[in-house]
DNA sequence: GCCGTTTTCGGCCCGACTGTTTTCAGTCG
């Protein structure tokens, strides 16, 4: 439940709207506008630009979903801290409701009812009243119900929310490798936010084709490393995994899997839009095929592209499909041509054992030659970092030397540059002094420390580096770690701004751990035309293939290679940063 | 409560699974 404060960021005031739509279905309100508080939530999360500046411009209802009456709700919350509406809500439906919705298999019906009936308000009552069988007596509830809400009330015990992506993936992939091994089964994909490479993943979505569903369901069960199966029907089940992840996996026929991976990747609100498109032409669009809606008629597909011809529409990419105007776009031939893993030429951030990394500058180089590219910058730590063994400008002069070495043995398999990854400190000055910057080939400039100040002094200390004409790249700019630290409290549009200005670039740093600038303010980047920079980071040649996230939150960004200077080839590259070093 | 080259009022996606029933409501994705 979000806390009332006087300062609300797009990201609290739709936890606040949710709030506010949980509660209205509690009480009973038609579902139209528990949907409509809903959409705007979700409207504010993707939101790139800090809702505040919207709301100066007078210009909220041009947000989707946003009509007059949440326009008013926004601005009140947003000059008052305080929402009358919700306050007089709060009065009659208590707020610790909206936490029982967090059960598996609980909804807003049975909240309502065992409320209304049994003045249940919040977790600790409910369970009581399980275990003393309270809850049977109540219609439409048995003993087998009172068993699910406390194996429910258990599970959210042992979860701990959504799951990075960097953890869910290699899971999921070991997961299909197994499903493909299945006799019977001829392809198994993975769907869902996993798909679309969300940066977290609620349950994993795994679909696979087979015309005989039941054997797979069947072994699928019965892994040893299932330890609860939450459902198990022909076409679907779902089970917690030993590791608490929970996965669901559908099965349907090879000629229908087109429709079948198409509704299981979602996103929900893209499936929505895709089925009224669907309706205007014709056809009701489900999991298992399109029907002519006038003769029941089916049209099967065997692959998503048929699916999505058959809306008139070219095939859409996953990390596309969060209904941010990608039907809009495919509808008007539209799409962006997004970048792909093989486009990257070139790493811009990495370190070597000089600092925390794990090899040598020569593993480093070889490596990245190995994996095809033709530019790599060492960028290690700089010296007040000393928990990363950070290079005093003693140690980092010694350093070129080494770089020399290793470019002259490796020859032109690949450019190596010296750069190195400088501490913004929390004065907001830089680590190393001006003339030491002036010799290094490109500048990495990064938070890492003092991630709590204040918004606008931490903001204000990010904006003098971008402001330095030593500085090519802001590194991780928001300092998060998923999924245990929030980013430094930044004024993005701030941000933003300070960068078109200055003309540096911004990271997108690959390590599904960081995944830092996200999808929304990568997006809303790219559109100010600042130029993107996506790194792996690496500290051994191994996480250079850390990229494909890197990538994946480019693409749900609407990102092409040329917005990406690691796509650009090596002259252009060395051309940009000469051109900055003029500048300076 | 939002929204409109089929509508400013009347719509607002589709099906599987479960537990309670005896034909269906609730939940989920």
């Amino acid at each position: 439940m979000p806390k009332l404060t006087t300062r609300y960021t797009n990201q609290s005031l739709a936890e606040t709207f949710r709030l506010i739509a949980d509660l209205l279905e509690i009480k009973g309100e038609v579902i139209y506008k528990t949907l409509a508080y809903r959409k705007a939530a979700d409207s504010l999360t993707n939101l790139g630009r800090d809702i505040n500046e919207v709301a100066k411009e007078g210009t909220l209802t041009e947000l989707p979903g946003v009509g007059k009456a949440i326009a008013e709700k926004i601005s009140e919350l947003l000059t008052t801290g305080k929402l009358d509406f919700l306050n007089k809500l709060a009065e009659e439906v208590p707020l610790s409701l909206a936490d029982l919705l967090q059960i598996q298999g609980l909804g807003p019906k049975k909240v309502g009812l065992f409320w209304r009936e049994l003045s249940i308000t919040n977790l600790d009552e409910l369970k009581t009243s399980a275990e003393t069988g309270k809850l049977r007596h109540l219609p439409g509830m048995g003993a087998k119900s009172e068993e699910k809400i406390l194996a429910g009330i258990a599970a959210l015990a042992r979860r701990s929310g959504r799951t990075p992506l960097g953890i869910a993936w290699p899971f999921a992939q070991d997961l299909l490798a197994w499903l493909r091994t299945l006799p019977g089964v001829t392809a198994a994909e993975a769907a869902g936010s996993l798909r679309r490479m969300r940066d977290t993943v609620g349950d994993l979505d795994i679909l696979a084709a087979a015309e005989d569903s039941e054997p797979v369901m069947q072994a699928f069960v019965e892994r040893p490393d299932v330890i609860e199966i939450i459902g198990h029907g022909p076409t679907k089940s779902s089970v917690e995994f030993a590791n608490r992840l929970h996965a669901q996996l559908w099965v349907h026929p090879p000629a229908r899997f087109g429709t079948a991976l198409q509704y299981a990747t979602g996103s929900k609100d893209h499936n929505v839009r895709l089925r009224e498109l669907a309706l205007n032409l014709g056809y009701s669009l489900s999991e298992h095929a399109l029907k002519r809606t006038n003769d029941e008629s089916e049209l099967t597909c065997a692959t998503e592209e048929e699916v999505y011809a058959a809306l008139g529409l070219p095939w859409v990419a996953p990390e596309l499909r969060e209904d941010r105007g990608e039907v809009q776009a495919a509808k008007a031939g539209t799409l962006p041509t997004l970048i792909t893993v093989n486009d990257r030429l070139a790493e811009l951030h990495c370190h070597s054992n000089w600092s925390d990394g794990k090899a040598t500058i020569r593993e480093m180089a070889a490596g990245a030659a190995q994996r095809g590219l033709k530019l790599i910058v060492i960028s290690d730590h700089s010296q007040s970092l000393g928990i990363a063994n950070g290079l005093s400008v003693e140690r980092l002069q010694q350093q070129r030397a080494e770089i020399d070495a290793v470019q002259a043995e490796l020859g032109n398999s690949i450019r190596i540059l010296q750069g190195s990854e400088v501490e913004i400190k929390a004065d907001g000055t830089l680590d190393y002094p001006d003339d030491v910057l002036a010799e290094l080939d490109l500048v990495v400039a990064s938070l890492h420390t003092s991630l709590g100040q204040p918004r606008q002094q931490v903001t204000q200390r990010l904006i003098s580096a971008i402001q330095n004409p030593h500085v090519d790249i802001i590194g991780h700019p928001t300092g998060r770690m998923i999924p245990d630290r929030e980013g430094a409290d930044l004024d993005m549009d701030a941000v933003l701004a300070a960068a078109v200005k200055s003309g540096v670039a911004l990271e997108i740093n690959a390590h599904p751990s960081r995944l830092d600038l996200n999808d929304i303010y990568a997006r809303r980047a790219a559109e100010l035309g600042i130029p993107l920079s996506i790194n792996t980071d690496a500290h051994a040649p191994q996480h250079f293939d850390l990229i494909s996230f890197g990538i994946a939150t480019a693409r749900r960004a609407w990102v092409t290679p040329e917005q990406v200077i690691n796509c650009w080839d090596v002259d252009k590259i060395m051309g940009w940063l000469e051109n900055r070093r003029r500048d300076v």
